[in-house]
DNA sequence: CAAAATAAATTGGTTTACCAAACTGGTTTA
DNA sequence: TAAACCAGTTTGGTAAACCAATTTATTTTG
């Protein structure tokens, strides 16, 4: 286990310096937006590793909307000009894997601002999908089983029904970290089931009446317990 | 362009069936948190597609914190349930493509909890990188250049001395797809530079002054600014 | 001489082959 | 008997080979 965390924190190196090196090469030939990088065939042999390891680093760079492939063109670096290239290749760098309390804080954050939209855009379908997942979530709540992944699930179905896909996807991003993390440090076991479903209905009724200030301030009161009732542990 | 377009949507779809298809083997064979998936080849083998494929497929999910592959082992279902797992996997086969209005609105979000955060947590080291690149951005705007570049590395300087690595990651994420859609609309050119050098110095100012709800209110206005301008044309 | 046609080279994408680490089962040994 | 060891197999990762589309250079032709 420690040398596959070893062997990971090599790859991870190597693809670092990579990214590195075609930043460098990015300044020394002061490319700007829209010109082509040398082939991947070239940057291979110029850095000595294989044509795999390049595509990743290019793909990493492409995923932030740095460098952009074109099928039998080329690669190119974006709109972006060399000063904020630099900044934002520096902090993809820098990233480090997110703390638990990021990912909470950022999570309150999303939620507290989806099941507002929710309440305002949910159409009939949202509000169907909705109905499923809490129900799902009180079936298995109520006979005492454990209900993480449905409640997990109404969650989604909240952010989905807010209409605005980039925090959509962020909280499908957030969401398996904050199970794994809350696994991690054993806490948040059943016990406040309960309280949960209580929750889930009034948020769920909150959103089907179409007022988002109550429907952010149930989402409010949900996190209020759970939080607490986690940290005291 | 209109073939590659076409070539990237074949590419899509087949990485949407593949997925799928681990999906249902993983329903089939009702696998569990910690269970081993069939190697890559055994995957490449039964769905009929090359192990790039395979791999691709299964780093999305990876990404998403489904799966996890391991080295000379295998890959693994992450600690998230069977029911779970359907309903992201669902999710991730619908995301679509960010619309701008969704990345606006998320950005927004974003930048009015960052400035807070960076308003109380702020180092001095962060106070530092965030005055350089202040003067930075004022220097080229005074001399009427563009400074979208540094405009937008001020902006994730914050980010990061709100010390929240998850905020952090998503602005990173946003940023770039923000320029290439306002540079697609031809919106937002230079005119409001005057102007949003007052802003930047009202919210470093509150920063500084370590006064979250100023700096919120500052940000605020400064979003205010460039929305109603930019929707104006 | 110019323009169209064609062949050669270059490109990112895809498939295949290879590698070292790690697991597996049986054997040996204390 | 059980722990240690060793060969053989399986694994994800990596490098190399191949492909189709594109671009560029050269040739042909009016």
């Amino acid at each position: 286990m420690k040398l596959e965390t070893l062997v990971k924190l090599d790859q991870s190196k190597i693809q670092k310096r990579i990214i590195s090196q075609i930043r460098d090469l990015i300044n020394l030939k002061n490319l700007e937006p829209g010109d082509k990088l040398p082939s991947e065939r070239m940057l291979s042999e110029k850095f000595e590793v294989s044509r795999s390891t390049i595509r990743e680093a290019i793909e990493k760079l492409a995923f932030y909307g740095l460098l952009k492939s074109v099928p039998q063109s080329g690669t190119f670096v974006a709109n972006i000009g060399t000063i904020a290239m630099n900044g934002m290749i520096e902090d993809i760098l820098r990233l480090e894997d997110p703390d638990f309390k990021s990912l909470v804080e950022t999570r309150i954050l999303l939620e507290l601002k989806t099941v507002r939209l929710a309440a305002t855009r949910r159409t009939e379908e949202d509000l169907e999908n909705l109905e499923e997942a809490l129900i799902a979530y009180k079936e298995k709540a109520l006979n005492g089983l454990d209900a993480v992944q449905e409640d997990l699930l109404f969650h989604l179905a909240i952010a989905k029904a807010s209409g605005n896909s980039t925090m959509n996807t962020f909280m499908l991003i957030i969401i398996p970290e904050i199970i794994t993390n809350f696994q991690k440090y054993h806490v948040c076991d059943a016990g406040l089931t309960k309280r949960g479903i209580d929750d889930h209905e009034a948020i769920f009724d909150a959103i089907k009446e179409q007022n988002p200030q109550l429907a952010k301030q149930k989402m409010k009161d949900h996190f209020k317990e759970l939080y607490q009732y986690c940290y005291s542990n």
